[in-house]
DNA sequence: CCTCCATCCTGTGGGC
DNA sequence: TGCCCACAGGATGGAG
């Protein structure tokens, strides 16, 4: 669900609430949710009475700049969404992190817990898989050759690489087939196909979704797990090319938008726009 | 190193 | 109406 443009929304709206402010309380209700803290008990020790400098992002990931040289790093997975509201406000039902400072608090609603939220020394952060996660979509798109050296050594579907975070940080299953619709690149291409021109074709085409997307509030389907924090729908989903629009026709040419599953992932393309070959 | 695959969860919607 | 199954925005770790 949350993909960058989700994510990056959700920043913006912390920042006010966040930025300067001190934690005096983290409460994690499912432990589940600390997986990925070599200490699970260390969470809300590291957090309570420490100040937020600042909340970036990379990619997906949200990372609350601590006091003290501690990195909250929070993910949102499929389902988890962050709400602000006042203090001792009643929680619904898997609301699994409450951060709390002087003025409000935030929450972390996680039906699935695919979600996670950790707190980490330097020398954690150093060892961590976050610190392999790749360039970010949006703020450090790397330059056409250095993307196209990485992109033409893979063997794997333009669709996959998309997703890999290590590659870009930042796309998710709809957003990399808004890019790839964008390119006229079919999703099942592999990285080695490509020439120059496309290469630049797929890197010119990701901002601009992303952009779209981040204009528009981020994309809600219609189970509405996804809400900005003020718990409005994002309205980016009306403007979706390819993503969820299966037989509809493509909005460039009218072609039926054609559904495929690559890498176990639901992929949506243009079969004219988008040729295979 | 690369690629593929199963797995972690809960909620929802469609088909019968 | 109720039940069951398929499917869903993601990341990871292990196998080959």
């Amino acid at each position: 669900m949350p993909e960058l443009p989700e994510v990056e929304t959700t920043r913006r709206s912390l920042v006010p609430v966040l930025e300067g402010a001190t934690i005096n309380s983290a409460e994690v209700g499912r432990t589940r949710m600390l997986r990925r803290q070599p200490r699970p008990a260390d969470f809300a020790d590291r957090m309570r009475d420490r100040r937020v400098e600042s909340l970036g992002r990379r990619g997906k990931f949200l990372l609350g700049h601590m006091e003290g040289d501690l990195t909250m790093v929070l993910h949102l997975g499929m389902s988890g969404r962050m709400q602000i509201q006042a203090l001792g406000a009643e929680r619904p039902a898997h609301t699994n992190v409450v951060l709390a400072t002087d003025d409000a608090e935030v929450w972390m609603i996680d039906p699935r817990t695919f979600g996670f939220v950790v707190c980490l020394t330097p020398d954690e952060w150093d060892g961590s898989p976050f610190a392999a996660l790749g360039p970010d979509a949006l703020d450090a798109l790397p330059r056409s050759p250095q993307l196209g050296a990485a992109i033409t050594k893979r063997k794997s579907p333009l669709k996959s690489l998309l997703l890999d975070q290590h590659l870009i940080a930042g796309l998710g299953n709809i957003y990399a087939d808004e890019v790839l619709h964008r390119a006229r690149l079919h999703p099942l291409r592999l990285g080695a196909s490509l020439d120059a021109e496309e290469v630049k074709r797929l890197r010119a085409s990701i901002k601009p979704v992303l952009e779209a997307g981040l204009r528009h509030g981020g994309t809600t389907l219609d189970d509405l797990a996804y809400l900005l924090p003020d718990g409005r729908a994002g309205e980016y989903t009306q403007r979706l090319r390819a993503y969820g629009r299966t037989g509809q026709p493509c909005r460039t040419c009218g072609t039926p938008i054609e559904r495929i599953v690559v890498t176990q992932r639901s992929t949506h393309f243009c079969p004219t726009c988008q040729p295979a070959d």
